[in-house]
DNA sequence: TTATATCCGACCTATTTAGTCCTAATTAAA
DNA sequence: TTTAATTAGGACTAAATAGGTCGGATATAA
């Protein structure tokens, strides 16, 4: 309960590595998956999805890979785990409408409060404060 | 992702309404899963996990039923979390040593530290306030 | 032309979550 | 003393999610 999962962790961590070799050079794939130990192909669409929201830019063929697009700074953390993942809350009622209870529900009120703090606080972390490590 | 499951939903619903009826009288599965469209037995062995941490107290036989046992502003809803689906961490690594890239990992000092942030907030909120409905 | 990349969907497997069933044990009340 | 209502708890099944794999397409540098 309560953790993130495999992709956004991949995730981080070709991207945490993709800064320290600077975002001039290109970083493919292959070279993330085998220096961390991780699944080539799930790693690979986990890419595509940060390409197509446009955080990394693909260069394709030989000698290609994936470089920085977008500063890390000015990407919440909230975004990064949507476009991973796709909507993010803390209860099925805080992103769709199909629960049954929702008209009746004791507790909705008081626990959207805490989805919003917990919403709040990955808004105010950029994936900056994660991949550049210190 | 990082969604709260439903049994821990069940739980919230019913020390909610257990704590509207006064904690003197008591109050049966049955009557919150049907008030409320919980699956009985689901319900049942939730109830069965807080009566074992001591959250309620069960009586048995005919008008028997739970009654609170503790006073929720002093329990921490990261206490309430664990009881019920057992140790909450935002990664693997966080409660268990198993990860094999746990050496060399890039990103597990910085997603510690939102990891710490969690626990922090939640250990800051009681069931008072999430079943004190305002 | 070939080898090396990304792209992308379909598929499979494993794990976790949700829900069900069945059989005690206890006890108030008929 | 029997019956019905209640909690206790294990075994099981079903559904949803997460994790991983495969095959083929497209682009491009050498
Ligand atoms: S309405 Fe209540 S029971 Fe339904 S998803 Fe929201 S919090 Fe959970
Ligand atoms: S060591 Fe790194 S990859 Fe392994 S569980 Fe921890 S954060 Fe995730």
């Amino acid at each position: 309960m309560l953790k993130i999962t495999r992709k956004v962790e991949y995730a981080l961590i070709a991207l945490s590595q993709m800064q320290l070799k600077g975002n001039k050079s290109l970083t493919s794939v292959k070279e993330i998956s085998q220096q961390n130990g991780i699944p080539y192909e799930l790693l690979a669409k986990t890419m595509q999805l940060l390409a197509r929201a446009e955080i990394v830019e693909a260069v394709k063929g030989p000698h290609g890979g994936y470089r920085l697009k977008k500063d890390p700074s000015i990407i919440k953390m909230t975004t990064f785990f949507e476009i991973i993942e796709g909507p993010m809350g803390f209860m099925d009622c805080s992103f769709d409408t199909d629960c049954d209870q929702i008209q009746s529900c004791a507790i909705r009120t008081p626990i959207q409060r805490i989805n919003d703090s917990i919403r709040n606080m990955f808004n105010n972390i950029s994936l900056q404060d994660i991949t550049m490590l210190s």
